[in-house]
DNA sequence: GTTCTAGAAC
DNA sequence: GTTCTAGAAC
């Protein structure tokens, strides 16, 4: 009888143990999409250019026909850890992508941060600005790139210049980016939803001769 | 960052 | 009824 009852006890507590267990794998893998860039700067799939100080790779979801990232091997977490001494690097990996750039010449690209990355490790978007990309759902997508939510590299870079350190807006102006009405980032179109903006940026592509 | 989906908007 | 957005995800 008693023999009984142990081996209760020992189910249920093997039961509960793989409930934690389960909870606590559930939790970093909800959490681990923030790291996604370490990955994605591992995947060949994705690799565009590499040197001793960076990795240039694929977006692994385009927010235009052409989305780029280059990264830096040194483990900077985000604009907050850059420092003066992060000068040379900077420099360095605006040139990359302006390399990238060139090398698409039929585009036209925008360099630039986003104010407040959700991923961890910096990162400098290389993207085209025609934005016709299936991976492009949401007002947050649009928002992120065609507001001043979007930095340019050349202004992080004279700001780091001028006071050693990023200038950040503040979380007040973060929303009021995001909450912006949708405009085309080439006319004065406003669009009532994604997909109607979706289908006007259309027309804004260079006809193929 | 994405996926999923409830319920708002139409 | 369908389309679309916004918030949770353990």
């Amino acid at each position: 009888m008693s023999t009984l009852i142990c081996r209760c006890y020992y189910k249920m507590s093997c039961k509960r143990r793989n409930e934690d267990e389960q909870k606590k794998y559930a939790k970093k893998a909800a959490n681990f999409w923030s790291m996604g860039l370490l990955s994605s700067m591992k995947d060949p799939e994705l690799l565009m250019k590499e040197d001793d100080k960076i990795v240039a790779i694929k977006d692994k979801y385009p927010k235009a026909h052409y989305h780029f990232l280059v990264l830096p091997k040194e483990n900077i977490c985000s604009l907050a850890k850059v420092t003066k001494d992060h000068l040379q690097l900077l420099k360095h990996m605006d040139k990359v992508g302006q390399e990238l750039a060139e090398s698409h010449p039929t585009s036209n690209f925008k360099l630039g941060y986003h104010a407040e990355a959700s991923m961890s490790r910096l990162h400098l978007h290389v993207v085209s600005d025609d934005f016709n990309s299936t991976c492009l759902k949401t007002k947050k997508h649009w928002n992120t790139f065609t507001t001043d939510f979007f930095v340019p590299s050349s202004k992080i870079i004279s700001e780091v210049e001028k006071h050693g350190e990023v200038i950040f807006i503040t979380k007040d102006e973060i929303k009021k980016f995001m909450d912006t009405p949708l405009k085309c980032h080439k006319c004065n179109f406003l669009a009532k939803n994604m997909p109607s903006l979706k289908s006007h940026i259309l027309i804004h592509l260079k006809k193929l001769l």
